[in-house]
DNA sequence: TCTGGGGTCCTAGGACCC
DNA sequence: TCTGGGGTCCTAGGACCC
């Protein structure tokens, strides 16, 4: 038995639409909807004042990224399309994201965070897990410096929940957004968490969310008081007894604070479905595209990659993978379309193409020493039976 | 009026090796 | 010549997360 832990989770309010609206103040209070790229843009009026587009201009394949809390209330959530959105909030202002002022404000936030502790783990651009096990000083006291130092930093809010694993602080910090701090020791499992919809589980996506529905189970307290044997029967060994220690609300990961990348990817979805013969041109000058900007993307940050791979979606929303593994590493432009190339001649392009990619993976730092694929016969240490 | 883009992790079969 | 048991790598797909 190890000593109780304090592990934080740190959720920035509503990310990128209180980061615009840092930028346009004048439009605090408003429904803001934040997604769809340039046609999003507001524009520049002569008086030097600027009209910013509402939803019901939007057209195309775009799904909101963010929302303002008052977008939210009316019915408009991420992930949702653009289309859709526009339906329920038309008179919504619409705003492009801009992830270079995001990456700024994360940074700032990021670097507030750090100067209480080195022990945080990044999970993404707008939350982070922090271990404040060995800090001084009460956790939750501790967690409300970390608040106002976010907020000094930002004049952004952020939402914090203190508890005894990343499990329950991460469920934690959306229980009092925004600006919330909450704190959960293991005594609050069955009032605060056992209510809980499952689908609140860090892990527990619609695909499992759905199944569970099927056997009744709704709420993480169904899942605490579920069938083991049913459980199992329906998901597996592993994944079964995982979901019936997150009911108890047990959780050993610890905090993660450094980690290397596995693989970088670009990819695109396309205004209109494409055809490999018809749009020959266009598709192939946007693979090669995909493929430079991937070798950008390695460079800069440092590394290169073996294997190789392509994804197509087609007009039907199904999609493929191929991958190839080379002999060297390679963040080269020219060395990846080769191999993407080859993977794309395995793949049907009978059907129309709405969504291109290309990743690396099998990630090394560029320039690590790499064993030359060769024989070891005679080293090794016990002869063939 | 369908459904973005960037990731991680897991599973599973087959090849291949000893 | 019915036949064991590992291990790793490669490939494809899928769930999930932000």
């Amino acid at each position: 038995m190890t000593a109780t832990r304090h592990i934080a989770h740190l959720d920035m309010d509503a990310f990128y639409a209180s980061v615009e609206l840092l930028r346009y103040p004048e439009l605090r209070g408003q429904p803001v909807v934040i997604g769809g790229g340039r046609n999003a843009t507001p524009e520049p009026l002569a008086d030097g004042t600027r009209r910013f587009k509402r939803l019901r201009e939007y057209a195309g394949r775009g799904v909101v990224t963010t929302s303002t809390y008052e977008a939210r209330a009316l019915g408009v959530f991420s992930a949702m399309g653009m289309m859709k959105a526009a339906q329920l909030a038309p008179d919504a202002i619409l705003l492009p994201t801009d992830f270079d002022s995001y990456r700024h404000y994360s940074r700032l936030f990021k670097e507030a965070v750090a100067t209480f502790t080195t022990q945080i783990e990044n999970r993404g651009i707008d939350e982070i897990y922090i271990d404040l096990t060995d800090l001084p000083g009460d956790p939750a006291e501790t967690a409300a410096r970390i608040k106002q130092a976010v907020r000094d930093a930002t004049a952004l809010s952020c939402s914090i929940s203190v508890a005894p694993n990343k499990l329950l602080a991460k469920i934690g910090s959306e229980l009092d957004k925004p600006d919330g701090l909450t704190i959960l020791t293991p005594a609050d499992v069955p009032l605060r968490i056992w209510p809980l919809p499952v689908r609140k589980v860090n892990g527990i996506g619609p695909k499992a969310n759905e199944k569970l529905a099927a056997i009744g189970i709704e709420t993480v307290g169904d899942l605490a008081r579920a069938d083991p044997e049913i459980l199992q029967a329906r998901f597996g060994r592993t994944y079964s007894a995982w979901l019936l220690e997150v009911a108890q609300g047990f959780d050993e990961r610890p905090v993660v604070v450094s980690s290397e990348p596995k693989s970088m990817s670009r990819e695109t979805t396309f205004e209109r479905d494409l055809h490999a013969r018809h749009d020959r041109a266009e598709l192939s000058a946007t693979f090669t595209d995909l493929c430079t900007r991937v070798a950008d993307d390695l460079r800069r940050k440092g590394y290169e990659g073996r294997t190789v791979g392509i994804k197509l979606r087609y007009n039907d929303f199904s999609t493929v993978t191929r991958d190839l593994t080379v002999p060297f590493p390679t963040a080269d432009a020219t060395e990846i379309r080769r191999a993407a190339t080859e993977c794309l001649k395995r793949v049907p392009l009978e059907r129309r193409l709405r969504l291109l990619g290309v990743r690396v993976t099998a990630l090394l730092p560029a320039g690590s020493e790499v064993a030359e694929p060769q024989s070891v016969q005679g080293e090794l240490p016990f002869a063939a039976d």
